[in-house]
DNA sequence: GTGAAAGCGCTAACAC
DNA sequence: GTGTTAGCGCTTTCAC
């Protein structure tokens, strides 16, 4: 079941038939009619390769390092519905944590000639980034850049940070702590590099500069439950933590769970990314909201936008929301 | 930069790199080495749909109904990790819960010519299952089934019921409730259907048959909701509600919170699919383990198996084990 | 507005 | 073991 096979039955050209099936200017409405009609009496599927061969593949490939964040579903949704109203298929590629990992999965959707890449807190340089803006259009998310070869969506990581802040001041507190991942202090292009000067610009907007205390963990699990261990070992205690991300403040709860202490007794706790899990009943996780699913509809339209031909580069930067919840409450004796 | 050009640049016709490229039979060592080096030299990269269009596009398509489920996330890795060591790589398409969108999904990777499908929990029945088997090699997760066309890997859902009922049983419980999955009720295919036929098997085996109490609800968040209600307007409250399924408890949980209610306060309760969130300190939920990654990596298998001709099917059952932990406690009084 | 024909990069069949 | 060549299904000039 060829195009050649629909262009027969229909009486018209493969030429005809393939325009018809691209929805490209040039066939009448009558031819238009006609093909269709035969397509679907033949129940016609067009070939993926050989579409991709010369023209489009009609295939978005989204790079994720694992599947297992509830942020990423949100996001490919949004992606998702954005594209196919373009006729666009959504295919995501788990690639793990590690830099040649994610390399080789990039290097294969290239392969794949997919039409275009989202790549989600990529382990790359701008360098490498740019690279890879030069062979396929590219969006990228959770990487603040202004690149003039890509696009970019994130969050406004120093807004939510300082969201934060401003609501535990709000509650009365002053000695706040902020969970630090330490491969992002140096790296502007990451999202932890912002939350941290949303943090510091907050804490000195309060006049609390002095209260601040940062502590160096990796934001994971395994990076909680050192952050843990840090807030016991700080020479003042803190009354309130930003966690930072989602998974620290979990992996946190859970330490001190261990020890039979309980959050918000011991300290209020917040975190970052509105997992499904902080909203659940027994944890009521005080959090920022990213909207993945908005931000998704944003990177389908940018790529979309970038597909059909726009050269110059956006970045957008979206706004996110404070979730207060159970874990943040005000300091006791104060 | 094609296959011909390495042909070009190593001395030798296009036929003999390309089997090269492929390890496949008929090319001498000293071919392979030197083929290699020109390759590795032009930093080639072989097309992907150009090879699609002859032969195999090295590609394994997971449909799953979305991605954030914990369990698909390690399905995918050990899928990935098995595949990878044949040199396919894995793309994954979230599908939604609607049967039209599903099967949407599945034709779009059967145009892309993927070499294999996995379809996880799919909304099909066997009838359409056995139909794509015509077209695909194909893997089903999930579905209980004898298929003579596809492969199947399945968790032994009776076992594991009944694992979580004599759990319960040894604590002193003796009304132990089950929410239902309605959806499976009348399906062989479906593990909720094994599931209460192992809960109804193991509640006969220790005489509690009158002591049986099967709650209809969706398996959904929603439906967590739903079952809290439905035990309360039980006339006999049980002691302890084997949830089905992880999303369930922890809807029930939440829902009973909301109240102000607390479990194992309130009965004991057990759920299935140890999803990371079960683990965490504050809700450590009694569960089943299903070995997703395991999972993944004997559906790898099979499939790898399939594409190389294999014709006969198999069908495997995988052991699921208990994990107790802090919702499941000795009932009250006695 | 429509059709004929070339060719994308690769694989497989077959000849040597 | 190695090379020659046809052709996969589609898109895209370029005539008409």
């Amino acid at each position: 079941m060829t195009i050649v096979d629909v262009a027969k039955h229909a009486g018209v050209s493969t030429a005809s038939a393939s325009k018809v099936l691209r929805n490209a200017y040039g066939a009448s409405e009558a031819m238009r009619e006609k093909v269709r009609a035969s397509m679907e009496e033949l129940g016609y599927r067009p070939h993926g390769p050989a579409r991709g061969m010369r023209g489009r593949t009609y295939t978005i490939g989204v790079l994720v390092s694992d599947i297992d964040n509830p942020f990423f579903s949100l996001l490919a949704d949004g992606v998702s519905s954005v594209i196919r109203a373009h006729s666009y298929e959504l295919l995501l590629s788990p690639a793990g944590f590690t830099r040649s990992g994610q390399r080789n999965v990039k290097d294969a959707l290239i392969d794949h000639q997919m039409d275009g890449l989202v790549l989600v807190s990529p382990l790359m340089s701008s360098e490498e980034l740019e690279e890879t803006a030069r062979d396929i259009p590219l969006c990228v998310v959770g990487h603040h850049s202004d690149s003039d070869l890509f696009d970019s969506v994130a969050g406004d990581d120093e807004l939510g940070a300082s969201l934060v802040v401003d609501h535990l001041v709000e509650l009365g507190h002053e000695r706040i702590a902020f969970v630090m991942n330490h491969d992002g202090r140096m790296d502007p292009a990451r999202p932890e590099y912002h939350r941290l000067a949303g943090y510091r610009a907050a804490m000195e907007r309060h006049g609390l500069t002095d209260q601040a205390a940062v502590l160096d963990a990796s934001w994971s699990f395994e990076g909680g439950v050192t952050a843990a261990r840090l807030v016991d070992e700080l020479p003042v205690q803190p009354t309130a933590v930003h966690a930072g991300a989602d998974i620290v403040a979990l992996a946190m709860m859970n330490e001190l769970w261990r020890q039979e202490r309980f959050i918000p007794e011991a300290y209020s706790l917040a975190g970052y990314d509105n997992s499904r899990t902080s909203a659940l009943g027994p944890i009521r996780l005080t959090t920022v909201d990213q909207s993945g699913r908005q931000m998704g509809e944003t990177v389908g339209r940018l790529l979309v936008e970038r597909i059909e031909g726009r050269t110059d580069s956006r970045h957008e930067l979206m706004e996110p929301t404070l979730m207060a919840r159970s874990t943040t409450v005000a300091p006791r004796g104060e």
